[in-house]
RNA sequence: GGGCCCGUAGCUUAACUUGGAUAUAGCAGCAGACUUCUAAUCUGCGGGUUGGGGGUUCAAAUCCCUUCGGGCCCA
């Protein structure tokens, strides 16, 4: 049977062999009755079948499995059928599946068309423009970032936003803090957004305690900034636009990057709020109440609220719009619901070449690309924020009706402090808690960039140990990416929905599944490729020797890459990718240690350069997914 | 008071969407493997009442109910 064309995703094909054989209906349905094997048990993979079929049908498992292992036996994905207690064990025909990838591997494995050109705007990182990049911002961006390099990679086209809330009370405390008590307003030799939020915020929010009066200055700066057209407006968007910029070389540090910054208080002067209410009036969306406890109030009547009670306030009797206002209207715009748009000039040129774009109230540069108006959007909010996303994501829903808009709140849990890190940053009340959150206010977290230079430092003390001919200079390019890979792959790999809990002694060891690792067995794969010819690499392997169980492993490994990209990509699950590529590195360093390559028998030498090669482009395209850098040498 | 999430080995965790055989790995512990393509590695061993209880089912970590513990949101 030859693979079709259209689809470089060998799995697909195989799904498809297996539902015509076994007569169901979808591939989904055969992949419910696929089990990988597990260890104790013959075969490569399993189907349970039978073991439902035989209820149905009045016949005994064994029977009904027989029925299916002669539907089975034709394919040329299996060589083998057994039958053990109702399961039809089956061993792959390797030989098959290897002519078949051979044709598919390339440095683009994994790519696809399934996003088909669909337009989606990801939002994430929003951190307050008053000070620094703490983890827990850090999983966030993680997050948004390998999301974004995931539905690129399977055909999304994907523009990256990060929202700014420049009118937000925290930078107004540093403003008190410079312009009303006296506190410089920079620092020689450290970076803006550390200085500020680690000494400038912390500081006048403790003063702000024994002296209430200075809470009035706090609203008079922030009444100020929504104002605009006067100093101290100015004095804040000079401020606000600094940290950004010192906030943006941390991210860039961890190799992300943004196609537009929003700023919130560009909603405000836009008066996007105005023009969705007008709208959602029209709409009849919105009910404006007479009486109850809710009278004077304009009401959302979102059907997914009646549940929990009521509907969504919007705009409160006293006239005041509530948060989920303003993010219903920004929502709008996102999905081109709002008759509305921003106007946007180039902000910088990053160092991936791409230009950053910003909304702005000036003139506008008319070049500009389209930006928002997506049929899908990604919001990477942490999931305290769960039910005023959930307003958001039903309203678009409601007012984009047959329009097939998704609003996506991608809610993921907090990174919170172990009791021994809390310790270690001076929480003096530590109680019989174990978990300890992190506060910008308080001054308690645990910075990015000190994080990844403490990483750094460990990393090339190994580096240099380890790696005598190289310079100084390579081994600090070589830790540097170990510790950024180190430290995104660490945010990525576990269920957004479990809370990280950091301990910076048991992060520094790097006990666990780590970066490193992959990076190592990169490393191993790219010092074979290095000592052979371009010539050796693309010999043609004419001859499929007898693969031993390490081979036939990564062979079942590449198999599945495709497939595990597109459900990552369907159900916008990264840990999946993080597990699938443990998994991978595992299986290859077992060949690693067992297999020669470079020392194999003739015959067999092209074939392991092609299983070699292939998996180089597997790891590297898995592993920058994840945020890993990849290093050939460390 | 109302709602949401989490609980699997000492620690970190997979499988839960769609129920299937002996519950997946890593770290730590113990025992081994470098004159060999990088030992930041590999091989083996020990370690589990899947928080507890009940139910559904031929079959439950997985579905349902209940309870305990931890976290969060709203009022």
């Amino acid at each position: 049977m030859a693979v079709q064309d259209s689809t470089k995703n060998l799995m697909v094909s195989f799904f498809e062999d297996m539902r015509k054989r076994l007569g169901l209906p979808t591939a989904d349905e055969v992949k419910r009755y696929f089990k990988k094997q597990i260890q104790g048990h013959e075969g490569d993979f399993a189907f349970t079948l039978a073991l439902r079929e035989s209820k149905k049908n009045g016949i005994t498992p064994n029977e009904a499995a027989e029925n299916i292992k002669k539907n089975l036996a034709e394919s040329p994905f299996i060589k083998e059928i057994k039958i053990v207690n109702g399961y039809v064990n089956c061993w792959f025909n390797y030989n098959f599946l290897v002519n078949e990838l051979i044709k598919l591997v390339n440095e683009d494995y994994g790519k696809s068309d399934f996003g088909k050109k669909e337009r989606v705007m990801i939002e994430h990182t929003s951190v307050n423009p008053n000070k620094a990049l703490h983890i827990g911002h850090v999983r966030n961006s993680a997050l948004g970032d390998s999301l974004f390099r995931l539905l690129k990679f399977v055909g999304y086209d994907v523009t990256v936003t990060n929202y700014i809330d420049d009118t937000g009370a925290q930078v107004a405390d540093n403003i008190v803090g410079t312009k009303f008590l006296g506190f410089p307003e920079s620092r020689e030799g450290v970076k803006l957004d550390h200085y500020l939020g680690d000494e400038v915020y912390v500081k006048v929010n403790e003063m702000y305690k024994s002296e209430p009066s200075l809470m009035a200055k706090r609203s008079e700066v922030l009444k100020a900034i929504e104002h605009g057209n006067n100093e101290i407006a100015e004095y804040a968007k000079n401020m606000v636009s600094n940290v950004l910029i010192a906030q943006l070389q941390t991210l860039y540090r961890l190799k992300i990057h943004y196609n537009l910054i929003n700023y919130e208080s560009h909603i405000l002067a836009y008066k996007f709020w105005d023009t969705a209410f007008k709208q959602l009036q029209g709409l009849g969306a919105i009910k404006f109440e007479k009486e109850g406890e809710k009278k004077g109030c304009w009401v959302f009547l979102l059907d997914a609220m009646k549940s929990s009670g009521d509907d969504k306030i919007l705009v409160r009797s006293d006239g005041t719009v509530v948060y989920a206002g303003k993010d219903i209207a920004y929502a709008m715009w996102k999905h081109g619901l709002l008759k509305s748009d921003f106007r946007y000039k180039v902000f910088a040129k990053q160092e991936d070449g791409e230009k950053l774009w910003t909304t702005t109230l000036d003139a506008a540069d008319e070049n500009h690309p389209t930006f928002n108006a997506v049929k899908q959007s990604v919001n990477v909010i942490d999931i305290r924020q769960s039910y005023e996303q959930n307003v958001v994501s039903e309203a678009i829903k409601k007012l984009g009706e047959g329009k097939d808009l998704r609003y996506i709140h991608y809610g993921y849990e907090v990174v919170a402090l172990s009791k021994n890190t809390a310790q270690k940053l001076g929480i003096k009340d530590i109680g019989n808690k174990e978990v300890f959150h992190m506060s910008g206010r308080k001054g308690v977290y645990i910075n990015a960039d000190d994080f990844l230079d403490k990483l750094h430092k460990l990393l090339y003390e190994e580096t240099r140990n380890k790696n005598k001919t190289l310079n100084d200079k390579e081994c600090h390019e070589i830790a540097e990416k170990l510790a950024v890979s180190t430290l995104r792959y660490e945010m990525v790999r576990t269920d957004p929905k479990n809370m990280i809990v950091f301990d910076i002694d048991r992060a520094l060891k790097m006990e666990e599944k780590s970066a490193a690792y992959l990076n190592y067995t990169y490393a191993r794969i790219s010092s074979i490729l290095k000592k052979v010819s371009t010539e050796d690499l693309s010999l043609k392997v004419s001859l499929i020797p007898e693969l031993n169980e390490h081979e036939k492993n990564l062979i079942s490994e590449i198999l599945r890459f495709p497939e595990v990209v597109e459900s990552a990509a369907k159900t916008l699950d990264l840990a999946i990718i993080a597990n699938y590529v443990s998994d991978f590195a595992l299986a290859f360093n077992s060949f690693y240690v067992k297999t020669p390559v470079l020392k194999a028998e003739k015959e067999q030498l092209p074939f392991r350069l092609w299983l070699v090669n292939s998996c180089k482009n597997v790891l590297e395209n898995a592993t920058i997914l994840l945020g890993i850098i990849p290093v050939d040498r460390m």
